[in-house]
DNA sequence: ATCAATTACTGAATCGATACAGTAACTTTC
DNA sequence: GAAAGTTACTGTATCGATTCAGTAATTGAT
């Protein structure tokens, strides 16, 4: 939808209040009125006191924004850009969850948040995106190369992006250690005794793909997050010993609990002798348990799910999850704070938040199985 | 906290890409430029072709926001406030089920969306609540009365409300007929034969409070639903004969399903009698019925369950909930629908959206008891 | 062939506030 | 009591783009 009609501008000037007016009414000169909004020790008490009360009177209601901003050149708000579909960003729990911590840090500056999602396949020109009134974007987990990630750095202004991708020196930086991570995922399986374990990944790009996902599939990879926990996955099973290629590598196509479910049923029939599953999240996680449910597989006895994130309903999930915790709330604030500081003319900086294995009823010793 | 530097402005003019400087590449006149952003048909296609191309040889990156607003005295934003909690609003599915419609259509229109957060006891004045670049607001779900709703009152912009309050002409209104939707839930308990009603409310007021609703605390309610609901709830008692004064009202203390379970424990506890039990929201059904496991009430046999919304998770939910369905993504795309067509010269309008008692496994006729 | 209408462009005024240099009045210092 | 410093203000240039009145060139109508 694009509308025909330009919005109604400022054009009944007749009775704007502006700086003006109101120095006009005190007697006092149109910088003076400024000061009294932006710099109160430049000014007596008792002027300031006159100043901020024939504006009330005149119905004022302080500094115009665009006008401030333009003299100024500095705009009070971040940008916070998605590329998911929004249907996803407003119901995923991770993705919530940073945001609340983004919205407490710029909230508690006195700073707007403006969001700009681009999900893939809506032209970019004119919208919100290229064209925000923000001091700096943070970047929420975005696919290598995004058109809209490029956009937002075009703009020589602070960004600081989450989780992927890594940009190096071209900007700030959150994240944990997800090789790390995903390492203590696969060693509590192995030190549990599974032998044969399998990897539900959500999406290794941006398009939605789901099944087995060969060598060809993952050189392809454009989500780091994704290669990087492959990674670590990986080195826990070579590390104990066993065959690399055992690893069986399968995507859901989404990380929503509904793909997860039906991408781990095909799984699950596809490998039968899996006995531990290491998931990309807990939604996957959550999914894949409803599957285990639907073809029979007694979650943790005959299968045995590994999470990542520790979103809250991990813990009241049948049954308590067992996974990676890291801190998304906290990830939202640190990036927030990241961003605030470096639009104050802070240097960039990287952030990696802790992680930790949580341990509940989701994993436990494989069953001895007659083979 | 709050920056004591300002952050870096606009003053490092020395290679600022202008219009002017597209202009004086292309040898035409600043105007020309902006038209060929702006008012693509006001020049000749070769022409703009080649302002485009030097701007891009230019690394412009199109007309500036800041000075577009000033000039043209709208912002390309829309603000979205709320008065709760940040934690509550990235939680409560309700919530961001109606953040989502809005995302949706702003995004769909090219419009920014900014979140205003003014939780209570917050300070309004410097913060984005009170001078952010927007075109117009959407309030969502405030209080009577409430700071932050009369700051943004006073910009006189298009105004949309959500749910309430019902501020009559002075804003556009986007809602539900929550008396007839309350009704419907008691009805249909009513119908199943219960005679022991009660209600469990999240929030009378902005302020936390639990327990019983007394006439003296119902008549402080600022919240305009809860006031609705009761009067929908009770006039279905009334009409079934039932004396008017045998409804319980309590009051949850939030709309979280935490509040809830805990305040449906001591409700179960005060009002032993009580088969059915009309909640406040899915949100609140959900906490009723972990309590019913608590204190070892069956749902529904031993207890009926109501809920209001009809969130995903009353779907998945066991048992099932009943509950009165309304569309709450949808009603974010009117509200942002009404608001867009609002800024660009539409009048004021409201819209009441339909509800729909949907019946699922969470009530049930009263166990046959002896009194 | 003439007048009117349309198209494609220009120049100047303007939006409202802030930055910064400048100044008058007042205070401190020795 | 003169020089130096401080406080509290003023005046003007400026931010970058848009609007609007106006003009020259082109097209169309009669």
């Amino acid at each position: 939808m694009r509308f025909a009609s330009p919005p109604k501008g400022r054009f009944d000037m007749s009775n704007q209040v502006t700086l003006q007016t109101v120095a006009d009414r005190v007697g006092v000169s149109r910088t003076t009125v400024s000061n009294a909004y932006n710099r109160p020790n430049e000014l007596g008490a008792a002027l300031r006191e006159r100043i901020l009360q024939a504006a009330a009177e005149l119905g004022y209601r302080g500094p115009d924004a665009a006008a401030r901003m333009l003299r100024s050149g500095h705009m009070g708000a971040i940008g916070l850009l998605f590329t998911e579909d929004l249907r996803f960003v407003f119901t995923d729990p991770d993705t919530t969850s940073f945001m609340q911590g983004v919205a407490e840090t710029s909230a508690l500056s006195g700073t707007g948040l403006t969001l700009l999602p681009a999900p893939p396949g809506v032209a970019l020109s004119g919208t919100a995106v290229d064209s925000a009134a923000v001091d700096g974007h943070i970047v929420f987990s975005v696919a290598d190369g995004d058109p809209a990630l490029e956009s937002v750095l075009s703009r020589n202004q602070p960004v600081v992006v989450v989780d992927e991708p890594d940009l190096g020196n071209r900007a700030s930086f959150v994240g944990i250690d997800d090789r790390a991570g995903a390492r203590l995922a696969a060693q509590h399986l192995l030190d549990l005794g599974h032998t044969h374990l399998a990897v539900l990944l959500g999406r290794l790009t941006s398009e939605t793909r789901s099944g087995h996902v060969g060598t060809d599939r993952e050189r392809t990879a454009t989500m780091r997050i994704a290669r990087e926990r492959i990674a670590g996955y990986r080195s826990a099973v070579v590390d104990a010993g066993l065959d690399e290629t055992s690893l069986v590598l399968w995507e859901a196509g989404g990380n929503d609990p509904d793909s997860a479910r039906r991408a781990a049923v095909d799984l699950i029939e596809a490998h039968p002798t899996v006995t531990g599953l290491l998931c990309f999240n807990d939604q996957i996680a959550i999914g894949a348990s409803q599957a285990g449910q639907l073809v029979g597989r007694h979650i943790p006895d005959d299968l045995s799910l590994v999470g990542f994130d520790d979103v809250p309903r991990a813990l009241t999930w049948d049954p308590p999850l067992t996974t990676i915790r890291q801190p998304l709330v906290d990830k939202g604030r640190v990036a927030a704070d990241l961003l605030l500081k470096e639009i104050h003319g802070g240097p960039p900086r990287r952030a990696i938040l802790p992680i930790e294995l949580v341990v509940r009823a989701s994993t436990a010793p494989p069953l001895a199985r007659v083979d």
